[in-house]
DNA sequence: TAGTCTCAATCAAATGATTGATTGACGACC
DNA sequence: GGTCGTCAATCAATCATTTGATTGAGACTA
């Protein structure tokens, strides 16, 4: 206890946010958004109910705040492997072998994802970050298939718009999942390549 | 007022229970699980909070009253249109037409099994019901799968389970979109069925 | 009549949030 | 280098309301 002096000193407001975004995640992850409260995420933290208030000053703020940490995670994801000089199936290759990184990195993200991806529903604030950052993420795909169709690596037939939807679907739904085994993953994975391919 | 004479009679505890299962659902699509309040649902119902709970014990019950609803509704849907006489590309067409009734009738439906389904990771009473729905589904359509492999209908290189895997997740998901166009549906659909039929 | 169902009032605890006092950090000034 | 003032950050105590649940009496039904 006294050997712990980094307890004497104060964190700066951004790092404390972040600290309370990460708590609020795993809480989130452990219990929804139905078993998420101020006061178990203070304490997570190591702080006062009244200090959390200080730095976020409403639980509604704690959320929109959870989805910025998404958001943020979510773009530094999206720039982890370069895409130049890949065809359009190399591409849509890469993208499940991201899919296989972050399942084993940040198994809670989905889970968390969804939660605020429902709540968008009835909060503007979480739907003004979560819904763009979906589409964002679709049109990316669409993106992939519009390259492959041009490239030939996928049917021509291919409607890259719906196809997008496909695969950022189903993904989403085996990412949720989250009892799947490697092996009926990598099936998943290569059906869901085969859909589009030539033959 | 005067003229309401439904409301002298008294409920059976069924009827109740089934008045404060489907009220506990739009209070969930409304707010999420989140939300979920056993007052709200009482005054939706039109009885006590006391009365609410000589019905239905707890909270906890309560959910697994909606879960049970949804399953009991999920039955009825399945058994709508028959499948005999059809092969393999036919019964999935079905599936996806039985998929735009239900987007129709009951939007609230994939919403509230989404909470469902993710308060199973934590509530064992609610996986024991949500999760046996969901793998029974995915099981039909690997069937569906089956059968249009062996009929000629699907191409013979698709595997039935991740197929089903894709199938399921791109509709759940499209599902909880809600707010895609009819003819955004069709092309998803249509792109669906492309994906696994032969050249 | 007996069993079921319903209610208002109530309980104990939890919940998001607030208040006022104190502490920590930092720069200016002597 | 020490002191002071200012602002940011922190805390314990507290507030007002909500929440899931309970109690005991009365109403309803067959």
């Amino acid at each position: 206890m006294t050997a712990d002096s980094s307890c004497s000193k104060r964190e700066s407001g951004d790092d404390r946010r972040v600290a309370i975004a990460l708590a609020a995640r795993r809480i989130i992850f452990e219990r929804g958004l139905e078993g998420l409260r101020t006061r178990d995420i203070a304490a997570s933290v190591g702080i006062n109910i009244a200090t959390l208030h200080y730095h976020v000053p409403t639980k509604e703020a704690l959320v929109a705040l959870v989805a910025e940490s998404l958001r943020h995670d979510f773009k530094a994801q999206a720039m982890r492997h370069p895409r130049t000089g890949k065809n359009g199936l190399e591409r849509l290759h890469l993208e499940f072998d991201d899919f296989r990184e972050t399942v084993l990195e940040m198994p809670e993200l989905v889970v968390v994802l969804t939660e605020l991806i429902a709540r968008a529903r009835r909060d503007p604030a979480v739907a003004e970050i979560m819904i763009p950052m979906r589409e964002f993420w679709k049109n990316q795909i669409a993106d992939v298939f519009r390259l492959g169709i041009a490239d030939g690596s996928f049917r021509s037939d291919v409607d890259p718009d719906a196809a997008a939807l496909i695969v950022t679907g189903a993904v989403s739904d085996c990412w949720r999942r989250s009892d799947m085994s490697p092996a009926l993953l990598d099936q998943f994975l290569a059906e869901l390549e085969r859909a589009f391919t030539p033959r």
